[in-house]
DNA sequence: GTCGTTACAACGTCTGTCGTAGTATATCTG
DNA sequence: CAGATATACTACGACAGACGTTGTAACGAC
């Protein structure tokens, strides 16, 4: 199967992240699962990116952290949303629809306007 | 007005250069302006970014040089597409479509699912 | 003659992602 | 009970792409 290359994606790991914690907190392995999962397997998450995301973001005031024990006895460091976070999730999602705009312009659809010729060897 | 950040257009700044070659060749200079036009100003692309992105794939063998006076008089870099630069944009528009798929299962589309409470302050 | 436009090149900085490695607990398998 | 696997992170250094700044040079407009 095909995937999604982290550079084509890095303007939103933030976006995506915050997504997953719009409706309650979460904490760093849960979001990973979740990336994987809603994406159908097509883009998975690295660790050190998704936690390099949390200190970014916490120390930008879009989350803040708390531990917690879970259930099962293990520490786990949970992360909630903050109204700036909600406030730059919005922005994000304004430019995600301004960018598919504009990318749109250069993409070929099916990708056959690059098999006309005219170009080097 | 908004405009796009590199941030999110960053993994198709070369996909953008690309698509300006298809047809025939071009320069730095030239691309820059279509590039503003084409957005209708929402993306007006760095003149350093540009330049390295030239370097860089000629470097990948994506694009060739070549040196040609103007009729002003001028002396211009010009750059052609080549076989792999055309194949390489066929899998950058693939890329994208798929990136697009994940990216809206992460985005709400007026934002609005932002606005419902739930978290931190 | 100097201002704006065209047309680049060089240099160092910054940010986000990544590879690698390490820590520690819980659960499953034999 | 040992060892493997899954969970849940943290630390560190490397790298690539974008950016800010500066400099160069040629041309036309005024």
């Amino acid at each position: 199967m095909t995937t999604i290359s982290s550079d084509v994606i890095r303007g939103y790991n933030d976006t995506i992240i915050l997504y997953l914690l719009l409706d309650r907190p979460s904490y760093g392995y849960e979001i990973s699962r979740m990336i994987r999962q809603l994406s159908d397997g097509k883009y998975v998450i690295k660790e050190t990116t998704l936690y390099s995301a949390f200190t970014r973001m916490e120390k930008n005031g879009y989350i803040v952290s708390f531990s917690r024990s879970a259930e099962n006895g293990k520490r786990r460091t949970y992360y909630s949303i903050t109204d700036a976070g909600r406030e730059y999730y919005r922005e994000k999602c304004e430019e995600w629809n301004l960018t598919k705009e504009v990318v749109e312009h250069f993409i070929s659809v099916t990708g056959t306007r690059a098999l006309t010729d005219g170009g080097a060897r």
